[in-house]
RNA sequence: GGCCCCAUCGUCUAACGGUUAGGACACAGGAUUUUCAUUCCUGUAAUCGGGGUUCGAUUCCCCGUGGGGCUGCCA
């Protein structure tokens, strides 16, 4: 099979945009066949420099590389395959389209028309306020070859427009929806070739996915409207039409066209907020998909084989992010440990140089692995091993584990005695724990009344890995006496 | 306005015409030998309305209603 996805390069790479890309993806990979990349860059003035690149690296960091057509190499946006060049501003300086446009006036399926933007606008009003559907009146149709001779000769500006027959029903079969009908009556006549020469979406998508042998089209259900002209476009050039699936729409809360207005569109945005390629690609395949199992995570490779356009939801989506953060925390927890060390050593060295070097990190990342989202949040959960705590006495004051004002420094000096009490080699968790529930058994404590304490002393935060664990890392990169400096410092504080 | 598409918990969704309408996220409560988090358990919560067809409709048909998309010399 083979499938493309053809962006325009105006910018940034849309979510929307990337969970049909996705699903051409998965089909492509699945049969064994091509992923294409084309870049639809008729409209010259949108298109901005850099935007391929862009789009091809973004997505790159999902996973995904076309087999053929515009791709990545270094940097740089290079052309592979022999169906080329897969830049439409390419194919047009080849005239390719102008060509094909050709063929469709001499056939009759096409004609030129010279209405100018005016009139064209003020036909529309005239229709509106008549609350008829905006739709061109065919004044040029009327045109005899001689007039429009004339015209051209006169360097008059015209576009190419389609010609559609109206007493025809166009029904198609398809992926997703299955039968779609229209009649012809109510389909417009599409502009084709604009009057700076370059085509339409319309007739570049059936040229170029005609040449470029796709078998199947996977875009957005915006495009189903459009589905009559393409069709009848195939119609007309003698070829075979491909399949299509058009996608159900991404949705914002509200339920309308998800929009850069209500969220974050841009795939960058959630590669900067530190989401996981995993997680977004999950994220998305479930949106409108389901494997027809309990199965909520995927791989990229488990998405492969249970990927199929028929399990794909009709109606849209609302693209809620709150599972997509259940699944960041899912797949970060998935990672390797030595992995994710070397993920959040740039960041949190950033913050505390010292982390650079530092051989302990894999132990600290250990303690944090299961209790962070996302990658940003570990120089914050690591600080006290490489700063010194603020502690305050109002977090050492625990009403929900009962330590307070009065207890705390009795509490402190129990602690400190039991730490004391530990020979420093024997200093691990188990050990210390073990310890404190000695201790608790005496009556006089509770575990939480000595534990609270304890790890607030060490680390200066109202949550952080555990006190014991916390205490038997510190102990082992910076000796028995630091910890127990911290805990003296905490007590200190009670009596001043 | 016209054309087209769609409709199950708040959200994502499951259910050959026969299920106590299932799962996940979120939320609430609880357990997990300290906080936060993780993990586990429990709970709250849905078939848009009306007609058909059928012994029986979430499921099939029709009509409403609601929502969305398109309606550009943008894609």
């Amino acid at each position: 099979m083979r499938t493309r996805f053809a962006p325009s390069p105006t910018g940034y790479l849309h979510v929307g945009g990337l969970r049909t890309a996705l699903m051409s993806w998965l089909v492509a990979r699945q049969s064994k066949g091509a992923f294409l990349l084309r870049i639809e860059d008729t409209d010259q003035e949108r298109s901005v420099a850099g935007a391929t690149e862009n789009i091809l690296k973004t997505l790159a960091w999902a996973g995904m590389q076309p087999d053929e057509g515009v791709m990545l190499q270094g940097d740089s946006a290079v052309q592979k395959g022999t169906k080329g060049p897969y830049i439409q501003s390419e194919r047009q300086a080849q005239g390719l389209y102008g060509k094909y446009a050709d063929e469709l006036l001499k056939s009759g399926h096409a004609y030129h028309c010279f209405c100018t933007p005016q009139r064209l606008e003020e036909m529309r009003k005239k229709q509106e306020a008549r609350k008829q559907a905006p739709m061109y009146d065919r004044q040029c149709v009327k045109l005899s070859p001689e007039e429009v001779d004339a015209k051209l000769k006169a360097g008059e500006r015209y576009v190419i427009r389609m010609k559609v027959p109206h007493e025809r029903i166009i029904a198609f079969e398809d992926e997703i929806r299955g039968k779609v009908q229209f009649q012809g009556h109510t389909v417009d006549d599409q502009v084709l070739l604009k009057s700076d020469g370059f085509p339409t979406y319309h007739l570049a998508h059936v040229v170029d996915d005609h040449l470029m042998e796709i078998d199947l089209v996977i875009r957005g259900e915006e495009w189903l409207s459009s589905l009559p002209k393409h069709l009848l476009l195939f119609e007309f050039l003698g070829w075979k039409p491909p399949r299509y699936a058009h996608v159900p729409l991404l949705l914002n809360k509200d339920r309308t066209k998800l929009s850069k207005r209500q969220n974050s569109v841009a795939v960058e945005e959630y590669m900067q907020k530190g989401y996981l390629p995993e997680a977004l690609v999950n994220f998305l395949a479930l949106l409108g998909w389901n494997p027809g199992t309990t199965q909520e995570l995927f791989t990229m490779e488990e998405l492969v084989s249970a990927f199929s356009l028929d399990r794909v939801q009709k109606a849209g989506a609302v693209f809620d992010t709150e599972k997509l953060d259940w699944l960041q925390g899912q797949w970060i927890r998935k990672i390797p440990l030595k992995e994710f060390m070397e993920r959040i050593r740039p960041l949190v060295a950033e913050k505390y140089p010292d982390a650079a070097t530092d051989k302990m990190l894999e132990k600290k990342a250990a303690l944090i692995q299961e209790r962070i989202t996302f990658f940003a949040e570990a120089p914050d959960m690591l600080s006290f091993f490489y700063i010194k705590p603020n502690v305050s006495l109002d977090l050492l004051i625990s009403s929900k584990q009962k330590v307070t004002k009065e207890n705390l420094p009795r509490a402190l000096e129990v602690i400190e005695n039991i730490l004391k009490s530990i020979p420093g080699k024997e200093w691990t968790s188990d050990r210390l724990l073990a310890a404190f529930q000695e201790k608790v058994k005496e009556g006089e404590w509770k575990l939480g009344q000595l534990l609270w304490p304890l790890r607030v002393a060490l680390t200066g935060r109202a949550y952080s890995p555990g006190a014991v664990e916390v205490a038997e890392a510190m102990a082992e990169e910076q000796g028995t006496e630091a910890v127990l400096q911290r805990v003296q410092t905490a007590l200190a504080l009670t009596t001043s």
